[in-house]
DNA sequence: AATTAGCACTTGAAGCAAATGAGTGCTAAC
DNA sequence: GTTAGCACTCATTTGCTTCAAGTGCTAATT
């Protein structure tokens, strides 16, 4: 990988105006138009020199020979990390984000739904994330609610989150005492425990469960369940937002993004890695990772709020992208969201 | 609208080949593909006039004079009234949906979100779906789970749903044992009404809250939330399948499509009809329906289990649709949910 | 040594005409 | 009522030319 100081300055300064352009308009940027538009005192020639060695050194390709440059992954990455000037967001997109937040903070689901909602409309790029699923997060409180005969939703509150989507079987000869005794004595036992631990419980061969083993097998159960599923944990948003750039407009590669969109599990380990607070992390797809598609970026961030890391979220979008506006989305948006979550 | 009976048994006979053959191969019918595949005995010229015929009654249209036939709304919908032979589904595909439902029956979003997942997965076009939220169904239960200091997690039972989505904020002042108060009262006191006639209560008019005024005008607030929200209520899933048919492959049609199935509201106001069990509703977009794409179809069934009408669920597609899997498949699903649903 | 003017060369895109062929409609015979 | 036969239509394909944008290179200039 190209250190950006080995460039001359007038060689990151061409190097950013082609990037820039190529963004702006999705044409090959020629010396005909860096000279009219940025360079003008300076000749075309000179700016042909100059974008043949930009070539040479791997930051341009051309289509054809008569044709102008393109940038290449190497002068992305150059051009996020160090060339580009970057953007501000106007203050009604500020207000945006604060409002949606604000609105809506009462429940871990609704903002992790928010963080993709507002990623997505901002930046006009369908946007991905995954919720950190932390196996040391602590157990406050287990209830149940038996809402049927032979049914009960258990209800688990962690230092964090409120999760309210598993069920157990109960068997219809218990009685409702049965049951709330049950779930106080589980309770007790799961109180401060981390989920680690407890999924690491073999009720099986405990004897102190005054025989409500079968229950507490189910529980555990329904808990390995939760945190083996990595499905729940994977969002995407605004799939439907790539059509509207032009490099989209082959139904082949329409298709060919979306199936990488809509596979979970790829977009798993895409996004998980150990970034630091709100640390900007670009991967391009010709840059060797395979579940990235050809002509894609993806853009990361990883929020993280009293220390707590939230998820990563990101931007995933056609390798020309607009990266001064998603750097400056995904930073403010971890900004407000650090906030909001800070002073609960 | 034409009458089928007003044609001849060879017209019918002839129509509903050019419709198959329309739908297999998506290319214009000529009349040398029809004898050659499914009427050997008489010969083109004979079926050319036909078909002659048949556009002249308004079943066929030409693109271009020295084009084949394509089927107009009034064929498809004659296909699929009369003309269409009824498919039948594969022991597969039957298991398939069997296997769905039985696994995960247990809570009324899952089967909700398997119905049209199901229906997708099978027709390979995208599905959608509303929820029918009956004002007059009995609430059985409310009970509330307090999770933090200030917000408590409102469970309402009803006759065929838990709901667990509503939150109602909670004086920090209360203590556990007041709120636990509230609820009974609250309790005992929706225990058999109908959502219609809780909505309709007005606490700050009445005096038998024993003080606990404010916790019921939040429930209460959180339930006609809750009813006239529409958003959660419209189900889509795949969205993306649209892509595989041949006709959208312009990003155009795409888009227009997509700007449809995205917008609840339109997808709410089209499918909300008084139906009967499983009858099968065909709106072709070409048809005067402005929400519907040009060259859009939506097939529909309302769906009921002992006599509780579930929703109404469907497939979006390209008006050249194989009815005859769609048809099929909304059938047996329809079947299989009543069955499974009735013996609860 | 860096810059620049000038020119030859390449190449995709646009436009156009001719050839192709699938399909129809119509007429006259069966 | 059916059918063979033929003239006619029209989208699609193919090959060809022209056009313009853009580069690379060389020789002159600063």
């Amino acid at each position: 990988m190209q250190q950006g100081s080995k460039l001359s300055e007038r060689k990151k300064k061409i190097l950013q105006y082609v990037v820039d352009d190529y963004i702006e308009t999705a044409v090959p940027v020629s010396s005909k138009s860096l000279t009219e538009k940025h360079l003008q005192n300076i000749s075309s020639a000179t700016v042909r020199n100059e974008l043949s060695a930009l070539e040479e050194l791997g930051y341009l390709t051309q289509l054809h020979t008569s044709s102008g440059r393109v940038p290449s992954a190497d002068a992305y990455k150059l051009y996020v990390s160090e060339l580009m000037v970057k953007d501000k967001l106007s203050d009604g997109e500020l207000d945006y984000i604060k409002k949606i937040f604000l609105d809506k903070a009462d429940n871990m689901e609704e903002v992790i739904k928010n963080t993709t909602k507002v990623i997505s409309e901002l930046t006009s790029y369908p946007s991905v994330g995954i919720t950190a699923k932390d196996n040391a997060e602590k157990i406050e409180n287990i209830k149940f609610f038996r809402y049927r005969k032979d049914q009960a939703l258990v209800l688990i509150v962690t230092e964090h989150r409120l999760l309210k989507d598993n069920y157990i079987n109960v068997p219809e000869s218990m009685s409702d005492e049965q049951l709330s005794e049950s779930e106080t004595v589980l309770s007790n036992m799961v109180k401060g425990k981390t989920f680690e631990e407890i999924c690491c419980l073999e009720p099986e061969l405990e004897d102190n469960f005054l025989g409500y083993k079968n229950i507490f097998v189910n529980v555990i159960e329904a808990l390995r369940a939760y945190m083996h599923s990595s499905d729940d944990d994977v969002i995407t948003e605004g799939e439907d937002k790539i059509l509207e750039h032009p490099e989209y407009a082959d139904v082949g590669k329409i298709k060919n993004f979306l199936s990488v969109v809509t596979k979970k599990d790829k977009i798993m380990s895409l996004l998980t890695e150990d970034g630091k607070d709100i640390e900007i992390n670009v991967k391009i797809g010709s840059d060797g990772y395979e579940d990235i598609p050809e002509d894609c970026s993806l853009v990361t961030a990883t929020y993280s709020a009293n220390g707590v890391k939230l998820g990563t979220y990101g931007v995933i979008g056609p390798t020309r992208m607009d990266y001064q506006k998603v750097v400056a989305v995904l930073e403010n948006v971890g900004k407000v969201l650090e906030s909001i979550l800070s002073n609960r």
